[in-house]
DNA sequence: TCATCAATGATTGTTAACAATTTATGTTAA
DNA sequence: TTAACATAAATTGTTAACAATCATTGATGA
């Protein structure tokens, strides 16, 4: 099950993004890459270089890699990327979802519920993560899965940038009803609560008030101060 | 004008795959590339890595980089991924066209007819795919922009692969309506013939005579000899 | 003649040392 | 105290040499 050294960092990156262990504009040395996974630096800096190319984290020349901090006009153009994809994956699923697909679904939804009453963040996102890439993977299209992979990521970074203290669970039972019309079969429905969802998480969100990114201990201590313009 | 290395040689190897100069299967040997480029292989190596997470090459590991031959389901993948992409762009730059757009549009139109006319098949697939490019741009979505400009250059690739004789001009028309539903701001037909039109192209796609990739010499001298599965 | 195998050449992968740049620290002067 | 400046440390960027792997060629034997 081990990979590269370079696929194993990716991975990890991406996992503790997905988490919000790692937080927009979070530094990832080289050095302290290499040591974490003990490779040498080559392999960190592909697995960067692959990294930026999915947008997740940015290589600024001389100053290293940093995890993206989504601007508001990106995140109104992920939002409207994603409900592109996730139409379309919606219409597609709804043909084909199996018997264990649904079972698998609600168990998720069980377990994100879960989380979020236990507080439980980190797990929250990841499962809610994973409920939109499993439609995905439900539908059954590897170009669309990974696009949307990329901005679910990039999703959870601005959730952590944007997000009002309601907007966030405002989706208590929409991933219900989701998964409701995907065992109909009702396409259309199935559509138009995706839409709907999306939508609503969207509006969940203040670009007033940015928590700001710094160099992590500064708003630790000190709390939000707005530094970004 | 001149970017680092890396962007330089990203760049190069797009635009050869856009106008069919790199057909897939070739192989982007790393000495051949420094070479070319002047530069050192560290450099050689982060372009060829951000060109496999754009999935446009393939890297094999102690093989090499080559351009990736789209199979026949990712190959309808693709399409259906572009038709997500192409109808929310085409709803979006429905509603904002400058006339400046509309003059371009037709000067490009008219470029790639000539092309087409002039049997420049590399110009003709430039400039097509730099039509499609330009609606995306139209809509103003980075993140759709994007996705779509990696999908044009695998579709060039697909193209390259199962084009079929007729197939590939038999969008003569089809895209001076869809100026024509833009101009109108009519955004429903936009989407319509947008639509339409990619399901054409996909039409005209034939699987069963997949011309044979090969490391660049033999179908050159030998033509075509059915290889791979 | 054909298949198998060994040796050679070429290509990719790894590593370490060095150079260039940025960031942090400390000092001095107004 | 503050600002500007100089020094030191840390980090990124570059390069070259070496190791490992793969492809090709030629030889050997049935």
């Amino acid at each position: 099950m081990s990979d590269s050294p370079e696929d194993t960092i990716v991975a990890a990156v991406l996992d503790a993004v997905a988490e919000q262990r790692l937080p927009a504009g979070a530094k990832l040395g080289e050095q302290a890459l290499s040591d974490l996974f003990e490779c040498n630096r080559a392999n960190v800096r592909r697995a960067l270089a692959s990294l930026a190319a999915q947008h997740v984290v940015e290589l600024r020349p001389n100053r290293g890699a940093f995890v993206i901090t989504p601007s508001p006009k990106e995140a109104r153009d992920i939002f409207q990327a994603r409900r592109a994809l996730e139409h379309t994956i919606a219409r597609h699923a709804a043909g084909q979802a199996k018997k264990a697909d649904i079972t698998y679904l609600r168990r998720n939804i069980a377990e994100e519920t879960q989380a979020r009453r236990a507080g439980d963040k980190p797990a929250e996102l990841r499962l809610s993560r994973q409920f939109h890439m499993s439609l995905a993977g439900i539908a059954g299209n590897k170009v669309l899965e990974r696009f949307l992979s990329e901005l679910t990521m990039r999703t959870t970074l601005i959730l952590g940038l944007y997000a009002t203290a309601g907007g966030s669970h405002c989706a208590e039972d929409e991933h219900d009803r989701i998964v409701d019309a995907l065992e109909a079969g009702d396409a259309d429905e199935l559509a138009r609560l995706t839409d709907e969802h999306l939508h609503h998480l969207e509006a969940g969100l203040s670009f007033k008030t940015p928590k700001p990114v710094g160099s992590n201990l500064r708003d630790q201590l000190l709390g939000p101060v707005a530094t970004n313009m």
